[in-house]
RNA sequence: GGGCGGUUAGCUCAGUUGGUUAGAGCGCCUGCCUUACAAGCAGGAUGUCGGGGGUUCGAGUCCCUCACUGCCCA
C-alpha cells in the first residue's frame, strides 16, 4: 500500500528533504577510477564513453541568479535524463572559479570600510584575508546549487586555487614559454585605473556616450600665425604628443610635409609625418600622436620610430612634472588644459560627438589604453588548432550560428594579455634578476638566476588572468599534469567531455579559451590504448549547447536599477524549485531569449499540483483495492506496458500516448529541445492522463461489488503502470515532485534509492502506430461535440438527456462499444441511433456523425444564425480553395499523393458540412 | 562601420525538409464546489503570420527589398 500524501500539494515540505538526501546518499558521484579495472572495463564490447559535462565554474563571490539557475537546470535535466538512459557513466563536475579581479574588489571593499587599504596590509596579510573570505562565504552559490538538486558529483568539486589546479596552471605557463609561446614586452594594453591592473580586450566593455571633439591649433615652428589644427576626443593626451600625422595624399596638408609644430601648454616641438592609417574624412584629418596612450597611436610610434611618452600613472593622473596638471586626474586635467588652450586662442573648436567608451567590465571605469610591461601568448598557433577543431566537426555549435561566430573571432583574434598586477590569483612562474634583469621561468621555485647564476632574484608580483586557469580545467580536472606521462584513467575514461552548455556571453572569455588550451595540452596525451591523440580526441568537450539568457517577463534584461530582477531562490521558495525548473525548460527553445514569467511559474506549479493530486486518486484506488483483496502489482522498468489488444480502448489508447510522449520527449532531449519536452509531458499528463483517462477508469474503479473486481483490477494495473512510467519520464524536468510521489508510491521502499537511478522509460516503435489514436479521437469528438451542444443549447451543467445520433455503421459500432465513458463524460442519459434526427431538435454535425439532444432548448436563434452564416461562409470558402486547387492540373501533376488524396477528402467533409450547416440555418425560425 | 538574429492571438512564444482548416501557456468571456485537484472542471472568443515584390501547382516557411527592433564585434 502507498504512503499517504498530504491533501495540498506544498513543495517546500518535500524539497528540502530531497535536496538534502540527494547530497548524503552521495547518489551521483563516479569515484575515482583504478588504472587496471578501467582499462578492462574498455576494452569489453559493452563499453560506451561516458556522458561528462563541467559545470561553469561560478565566481567563488556569486550569487545564483536565474541564468545560473536556466544554466543548472539544462544540465541537469541532461545529466539525469543520461544517467536514467544507463547506457554510459554520467559525471556533472562542479567546482567555483576564484575570480581574480571580483573577488580582490570583494575583500578590497571589506578594507575599506574598516579605513585601510591592501597595500597597508601587504600582500600576504591580504591573501590572507581573501582565503578567509572565501572560506566564509565562498560556498554559498554551491549550497544554493545543493538546494536545486542538481545532480552533480560533491566529490569531485574543486576550486580553481586549489593546490593540484595551481600546479597544473604553472606547468602550462612554463610549457607554453619553453614552447616560445610567452612574451613580455611593453604594449598598449587596457587598463583600469579603479583596478590598477590591465585587463583583456574581452574585459572592456564599449558603451556608446554622448562626449565631444575638439580642434586645436598648434603653432607650425618658424612661421608665425600659421597653424596646423587637429582633432581629438582626449585632450588631455596631448601632454604626451611627439608628432602631428597627416595623410600622404592629403592635399591640404601638402604645405606641412617634413614641417615642426609647436606643442602648446608644453612648449615642445614635434614633427608633422605622413601615414596612409590617417582618415581624411575624420575630424580635420590631422592627428595627434600619442604612442603611449592610444593603441593606434603606438602603432604609428612604431613605424615611424617616435618615442613613447607616458603621462599618465597606474591611477589615471597625470605625470608632467613642472606643469600645473601633475598629479591631476585625467578627467580633471582635461577641463583645465581646455581652459588654457582657449586662454591662448587655440581651441578652435568643440563639437557634440558621440563616441563609444570603453569601460571595465568589473568596475565601470572608463579604461585607459596605457603602455605598459606586461606578458603575453602568442595564440595563433593555438587558434589553429581550434578552428580546425570546429571546421572538421569534432566540436558542434547548437544553435548552428554560434559555430560561425566562433569562427569569425577565432580568425581575427590577438594576442592575449595574460598578466594581471593583482595579488589574487596565480603568481606568474617567473623571477626577475637584479643582476641581469633577465627573466627565470620554471616549475620549481629557483634559487638564483637561470642566465647569470644571480642570487638577487625575485618572483614578478603579477598573476594570471583568471580565464587562464578556468580555461584548462577540462584537462586539469582529471589530473593533468601526468607526472609519468601515462593518462590517468579518469582522463582515459572522461576526457572528452560530452556537452558544454553555457550562455553566449562566455562563449570568447571562456569557450574558446578551453577549445584552444584543452586541444594544446592534451594532443600529447596518449589514448587508453596507447596510441597518438588525434584532433578529435583533443578537443575538451564534443559539443556545445549555448542557451538564452533570461530575461524578465516583458522580455526587458534583468538589471538591478531596473529594479525587474527575479530572485530564483525567492521564486523557488514560493512556487518550488520543481516549478520554477519547469518554467524555464518549457521556455527554453534555442535561439530565443527566455522571458521569465512568475504568471507561468504559477501555472506550472498549478501542474505539479495536478500531479500531486493525480498521485492522490491514484494512491486512494490502490487502497481501496487492497482493503477489497485486489492485488495489484508495481513494476519499474526500461520498457514501457506493452499496449493488449484485448484491453479497453482508453487502456489501449492512454499506453499508446504514453510510447509517444517518452518518444518525443527522448528525442527532443537529444536536440536541447527542452520546451518540446515540457510540452509534450504537460499535454500528456494533464490533457490526456488527467481530463480523460482518469475520469474514463473511473467507470471500472467499482471495488463494492466482487463482480467488478477483475475489471477494476486490470484498469488498476494500467493506471498504476502508466502513472509510474510517466513519473520516470517527468522526473529530470519536475525531480522533487516525482522523487517524493515515487517513494509514496513504493510505500517507502522503491527499487533504487532515487529516481534519478532508476530505468528511463524507452517507447516501442509499435506502439507508435495504434489505431486506438483514430479510435480515441473519434470517441473524444464526440463527447466533445455533445458538451459544446449542451452549452450551447443552456442545458445546466447536472442536467442528463437523451441524445440521437446518426452516423455511419462503423462509426456506429465504435460509439456503442464505447456508450459507457460517452454517457459519463458527456452526462447523457442514453444513446439512440437513427437514420433522420429528429426535426424538432437542433442538430450539431461532423463529418463523421450528426448528434441532437432531445432537451427543452433555449436557443438564441439570432446568435445561431450568425454562428452558422460564418460557418457557411468558412466552408464555402475552404471548398472553393479545395476546387481551385484540386481544378489546377499543375498541382495534380506535381503534388504528391498523399497531400492530393488529403485534400481531397477535406474537401468532401467540407461539402458534407456545408450542406449540413445550410439546412440547418434554413430550419432556423424566420422571426426574430 | 562590420556581422548575426528577431517581427505569428491581448502578453510571452512554438511552428521540423514549402503541402490539407496556423498552435501552446498565460490572460479574457460564460457556466459549474461533477468528492484526486477551485492551484480545479466544461465550453467559448481572438490572427490581413511587420509592409511590398518575386519563385512555385502551392509560401508563416525559400529569394529580393523596405521598415522597425535586439545583440555581438570594431
Amino acid at each position: 500500500m502507498p504512503q499517504e500524501l498530504s491533501k495540498t500539494y506544498d513543495p517546500t515540505a518535500i524539497e528540502d528533504r530531497w535536496a538534502e538526501y540527494w547530497v548524503r546518499e552521495q547518489l551521483f558521484s563516479q569515484p575515482v577510477l583504478q588504472p587496471e579495472r578501467h582499462f578492462r572495463e574498455q576494452i569489453s564490447d559493452a563499453y560506451k564513453p561516458s556522458f561528462t559535462i563541467l559545470l561553469p565554474p561560478p565566481n567563488v563571490t556569486g550569487r545564483l541568479h536565474m541564468g545560473h539557475m536556466l544554466n543548472q537546470t539544462e544540465m541537469d535535466i541532461l545529466t539525469r535524463w543520461q544517467r536514467m538512459r544507463g547506457e554510459r557513466k554520467a559525471l556533472w563536475v562542479p567546482g567555483t572559479d576564484h575570480a581574480g579581479i571580483a573577488t580582490q574588489m570583494m575583500v578590497e571593499r571589506q578594507l575599506a570600510e574598516e579605513g585601510t587599504t591592501r597595500q597597508q596590509l601587504g600582500r600576504e596579510p591580504f591573501l590572507q584575508r581573501v582565503w578567509d573570505w572565501k572560506r566564509v562565504y565562498g560556498g554559498a552559490i554551491l549550497d544554493q546549487m545543493k538546494r536545486l538538486g542538481a545532480t552533480v558529483d560533491w566529490s569531485r568539486e574543486y576550486f580553481t586555487m586549489d593546490d593540484n589546479l595551481s600546479l597544473a596552471v604553472r606547468e602550462a605557463f612554463v610549457r607554453l614559454h619553453e614552447q616560445g609561446l610567452i612574451y613580455r614586452g611593453a604594449y598598449i594594453v587596457n587598463w583600469c585605473p579603479r583596478c590598477q591592473t590591465a585587463i583583456s580586450d574581452l574585459e572592456v566593455v564599449h558603451e556608446d556616450r554622448p562626449g565631444k571633439i575638439w580642434e586645436i591649433r598648434y603653432p607650425v615652428v618658424g612661421e608665425p600665425g600659421e597653424f596646423l589644427t587637429i582633432a581629438t576626443t582626449r585632450p588631455e593626451t596631448m601632454l604626451g604628443d611627439v608628432a602631428v600625422v597627416v595623410h600622404p595624399e592629403d592635399e591640404r596638408y601638402a604645405a606641412f610635409h617634413g614641417k615642426r609644430v609647436m606643442l602648446p601648454l608644453m612648449g615642445r616641438e614635434i614633427p608633422v609625418i605622413t601615414d596612409a592609417w590617417v582618415s581624411r574624412e575624420f575630424g580635420t584629418g590631422a592627428v595627434k600622436v600619442t604612442p603611449a596612450h592610444d593603441p593606434n597611436d603606438f602603432a604609428i610610434g612604431q613605424r615611424h620610430g617616435l618615442r613613447s611618452l607616458s603621462v599618465m600613472d597606474e591611477q589615471g593622473r597625470m605625470i608632467a612634472e613642472d606643469t600645473p596638471y601633475n598629479g591631476l586626474d585625467r578627467f580633471v586635467a582635461r577641463e583645465r588644459i581646455l581652459a588654457d588652450l582657449e586662454a591662448q586662442d587655440l581651441l578652435v573648436a568643440a563639437r557634440e560627438h558621440a563616441l563609444s567608451v570603453g569601460i571595465c567590465d568589473r568596475c565601470k571605469t572608463v579604461v585607459e589604453p596605457r603602455l605598459s610591461e606586461q606578458w603575453f601568448l602568442r595564440i595563433q598557433p593555438l587558434a589553429e588548432k581550434a578552428i580546425a577543431a570546429v571546421e572538421q566537426g569534432a566540436i558542434r555549435f547548437t544553435p548552428d550560428q554560434y559555430r560561425k561566430i566562433y569562427l569569425n573571432w577565432m580568425a581575427n583574434i590577438h594576442d592575449w594579455c595574460l598578466s594581471r598586477q593583482l595579488w589574487w590569483g596565480h603568481r606568474i612562474p617567473a623571477w626577475e634578476c637584479a643582476a641581469c634583469r633577465q627573466m627565470t621561468v620554471v616549475r620549481e621555485t629557483p634559487s638564483q638566476c637561470s642566465h647569470c647564476g644571480s642570487a638577487a632574484i625575485t618572483q614578478v608580483s603579477d598573476v594570471l588572468d583568471t580565464w587562464f586557469s578556468s580555461g584548462l580545467l577540462p584537462v586539469t580536472v582529471f589530473g593533468w599534469p601526468f607526472a609519468d606521462g601515462h593518462p590517468s584513467a579518469d582522463f582515459s575514461e572522461f576526457y572528452p567531455t560530452s556537452l558544454l552548455v553555457t550562455g553566449f556571453d562566455i562563449l570568447f572569455f571562456w569557450v574558446a579559451r578551453m577549445i584552444m588550451l584543452g586541444c594544446w595540452f592534451s594532443a600529447d596525451v596518449p589514448m587508453p590504448d596507447g596510441s597518438p591523440r588525434t584532433l578529435a580526441e583533443s578537443v575538451p568537450f564534443r559539443d556545445v549547447y549555448i542557451h538564452a539568457l533570461v530575461r524578465d517577463a516583458h522580455g526587458d534584461k534583468m538589471s538591478k536599477t531596473k529594479g525587474n530582477v527575479v530572485d530564483p531562490i525567492e521564486t523557488v521558495r514560493q512556487y518550488g524549485t520543481d516549478a520554477v525548473r519547469f518554467t524555464l525548460a518549457s521556455m527554453a527553445s534555442p535561439g530565443t531569449d527566455i522571458a521569465f514569467s512568475v504568471a507561468r511559474t504559477e501555472g506550472n506549479r498549478a501542474f505539479a499540483n495536478k500531479i500531486w493530486n493525480a498521485a492522490r486518486f491514484v494512491f486512494l484506488n490502490l487502497n481501496r483495492a487492497a482493503e477489497a483483496g485486489i492485488p495489484v502489482e508495481i513494476t519499474t522498468s526500461t520498457a514501457l506496458p506493452a499496449i493488449d489488444d484485448e484491453a479497453p480502448l482508453e487502456d489501449r489508447w492512454i499506453t499508446a500516448e504514453l510510447h509517444r510522449t517518452a518518444a518525443v520527449v527522448h528525442a527532443s532531449l537529444g536536440e536541447y529541445r527542452f520546451d518540446e519536452a515540457a510540452q509534450s509531458l504537460y499535454s500528456f499528463i494533464w490533457g490526456s492522463f488527467c481530463d480523460w483517462y482518469l475520469e474514463i477508469v473511473k467507470l471500472r474503479l467499482q471495488f463494492a461489488e466482487p463482480r467488478g473486481h477483475a475489471a477494476a483490477r486490470a484498469a488498476l494495473q494500467t493506471l498504476v503502470a502508466v502513472f509510474e512510467s510517466a513519473l520516470r519520464l517527468l522526473s529530470p524536468l519536475m525531480p522533487f515532485l516525482t522523487e517524493e510521489i515515487w517513494h509514496a508510491l513504493y510505500n517507502g521502499q522503491p527499487p533504487t534509492k532515487s529516481i534519478a537511478l532508476a530505468a528511463f522509460p524507452v517507447a516501442s516503435d509499435a506502439a507508435l502506430q495504434n489505431a486506438s489514436f483514430d479510435t480515441m479521437g473519434l470517441v473524444q469528438s464526440f463527447i466533445t461535440e455533445t458538451r459544446a451542444q449542451r452549452k450551447e443549447i443552456g442545458m445546466e451543467e447536472k442536467a442528463e438527456a437523451p441524445v440521437f445520433v446518426h452516423a455511419s455503421s462503423k462509426v456506429r459500432q465504435t460509439l456503442q462499444q464505447n456508450t459507457a465513458m460517452i454517457l459519463r463524460l458527456a452526462r447523457v442519459k442514453e444513446l439512440s441511433f437513427c437514420d433522420a434526427l429528429p426535426t424538432r431538435l437542433t442538430a450539431r454535425s461532423t463529418a463523421a456523425f450528426d448528434l441532437a439532444i432531445d432537451y427543452a432548448r433555449t436557443v438564441d436563434v439570432a446568435a445561431e444564425r450568425d454562428k452558422l452564416s460564418k460557418e457557411v461562409a468558412r466552408l464555402e470558402k475552404a471548398l472553393a480553395s479545395a476546387d481551385r486547387q484540386l481544378g489546377n492540373p499543375g498541382f495534380l501533376a506535381k503534388a504528391p499523393a498523399a497531400v492530393v488524396e488529403g485534400l481531397q477528402s477535406q474537401r468532401a467533409d467540407s461539402s458534407i458540412l456545408l450542406t449540413k450547416a445550410r439546412q440547418a440555418l434554413a430550419a432556423l425560425p424566420a422571426d426574430s
